[in-house]
DNA sequence: AGCGCTTGAACAATCGTTTGTCCAACGCTA
DNA sequence: TAGCGTTGGACAAACGATTGTTCAAGCGCT
């Protein structure tokens, strides 16, 4: 049952031709002519030895890969998770294998990048990494090797796929200013970051909108963890000022930490204090009370991505950045029109 | 600054010796002597060079790649992407990349194992499928390329690494016990699978060690999914019998399902009824209340997988299963003594 | 001085593809 | 019938590494 693997070389055979002809037909590459009659029985000899191309020698040969790396900061976040899985469905649909890089702590950060791209394992890289690193551009760019940016942009006008971050958080607060709150905060992400930023200022536009003060709204970065955001939930119940009646949440995982401190504190949600929050998941409706979200193409994110990099590879594309507008808003039991 | 990628022949012409001698002295193959003097000229020259060797070449001459495949039925389910996690930590230790075989709907499932395998992209599969796929398991081996279960015990005594079931579901269920409750119903997972019936025999298991009665328990399938857990807990709730004071959920993610049945039905927890779960991840502490657990050692399962599956490619291990003890109770808010 | 042995390094084949080049056979026209 | 353009396919050279084999130099020995 378990046969010698066959090569080009066993297909020619069978077929009576040269392993030159047998590549032509199979890769189907039509510069050179083929009579109709060898082409059949080369197709068959193929098939009847269930031949599969050696990606190696393949990939020696046209220093091809079909493989596209990916680094992403941590698995088990649903934004990245969802990400992943996008790049992947759209990696298949071109034929193209997607390779995990490990980031070897210890080493810098670019080192996962480096090996992968120098020896020849990828033909291109999908990042998605938190971390900041300048170096780590530059270091790239430096490597030759094609790569986009996923729900991250950087200075140096990369090619980047990102989320409409102004307009997501936009989409949120409206939602709070309809149902009437007027007093509303902002758990905001990491202030130094590119989402962060976007979310922040998204925040301070839909209050201007609302005729309300964006500059007296309080703002607690809370990073994109739970810790993050019970501690940001926290240091808010602790000012003394008016408490606010609503908070939006620049991330699920953060509202979630929030979410904890609210109920430990006894406010009721969202009778004492409403919760929106940006990015949508399973987990939003696992929460007590379901989180009313800002749902987020995460997944597309990761399919253009994988998309506008494989152009890129074949030289099809040109790259730029693709801004991903906010699916729409989810209206679950976490918000509601403020008590008084 | 982006300078051409220099090979094995390069690093020979600066050193002045042959490319086999380089090869040699870099990859450490010490069958063959060389003069220390000629070494130090070599390894200067390659790390002037920046030398990296073509990963590709290098397979297709040794038919290694020294890539592991993975294939996961789900990314989002926080059991995967830990063991994602630990194969990418083992894997990495040992100088080895991950390749996420992406399953290509259409076409049966092992043919993304196949493609893998069969193209020599990879020197061997981490299957985690929950596919309980008898064929998927005689095709690869059929393929002759060493495989490890993750998660998953097969007929045929396959290599695999799987969890205590047995002893984590009497962990959580003697939890129960020691509590006072009396009567327990269990939210199983799917019981025609290794884990849900695993679960169930530790769950009969511990009320038999307890004094109760197995077979008058309430065993509702729920399978491993945020609906599924609703329906189960519904139906629980819909028998009439005397209602059980507690819950033993096979999977933290059904859980969190029955819990948010619980509150729809407006009964408390942990005062009117305790919950505990099997499989912990950062999702137990996010829902209300924060869940008592049973942790297990997903990421090490990952872990294990992959170094007995490189043992496996090295020809130094001789496979087998090996069986993870769960780690411990976290107790939190959703368990307490029966109300009466 | 001649012989054999060890040492250190070059030579060359090979892995399985792809792809540029060459060549034989054929049919056509003059 | 000679000349010539097409056609269909074989030949052979890469890609960059690994590894078995060969070979020259140097040494000690008789």
């Amino acid at each position: 049952m378990r046969r010698r693997k066959s090569g080009l070389r066993d297909v020619a055979q069978l077929a009576g031709v040269d392993v030159s002809t047998v590549s032509r037909v199979l890769t189907g590459n039509l510069q050179q002519r083929v009579s109709s009659e060898t082409r059949t029985r080369i197709l068959e000899a193929a098939k009847a030895l269930d031949y599969q191309p050696n990606a190696l020698a393949r990939g020696l040969r046209t220093s091809r890969t079909a493989t596209l790396g990916i680094v992403v900061p941590q698995l088990d976040n649903p934004v990245f998770s969802s990400a992943i899985r996008g790049a992947e469905l759209a990696a298949g649909r071109l034929a193209y294998s997607l390779l995990i890089a490990h980031r070897d702590s210890g080493q810098r950060i670019g080192g996962a990048y480096r090996r992968l791209a120098e020896t020849h394992r990828v033909d291109g890289l999908l990042v998605a990494s938190l971390d900041s690193d300048r170096d780590l551009l530059v270091e790239l760019r430096g490597t030759g090797v094609p790569f986009v940016l996923m729900n991250r942009q950087a200075a140096g006008a990369a090619n980047a796929v990102v989320l409409d971050n102004e307009r997501a958080a936009r989409m949120a607060v409206g939602h709070l200013v309809g149902l009437g709150h007027r007093r509303i905060a902002h758990l905001a992400g990491r202030l130094e970051g590119y989402n962060g930023q976007g979310r922040l200022a998204g925040f301070r536009a839909a209050l201007a909108e609302a005729g309300l003060d964006p500059q007296s709204a309080p703002v607690e970065p809370a990073g994109y963890s739970v810790e993050g955001g019970a501690a940001a939930m926290q240091r808010l119940l602790a000012s003394g000022e008016p408490q606010p009646t609503a908070v939006f949440a620049a991330s699920l995982i953060s509202a979630t930490g929030a979410l904890g401190v609210l109920h430990a504190a006894g406010i009721a949600v969202p009778r004492g204090m409403s919760v929106v929050a940006l990015h949508d998941a399973p987990v939003a409706s696992m929460v007590y009370p379901a989180l009313t979200t800002v749902r987020t193409p995460t997944q597309e994110m990761g399919e253009k991505a994988a998309e506008m990099l494989i152009g890129l590879i074949r030289g099809e594309a040109s790259g730029g950045t693709i801004v991903l507008p906010p699916d729409d808003l989810v209206v679950r039991a976490s918000t509601a029109p403020p008590a008084d």
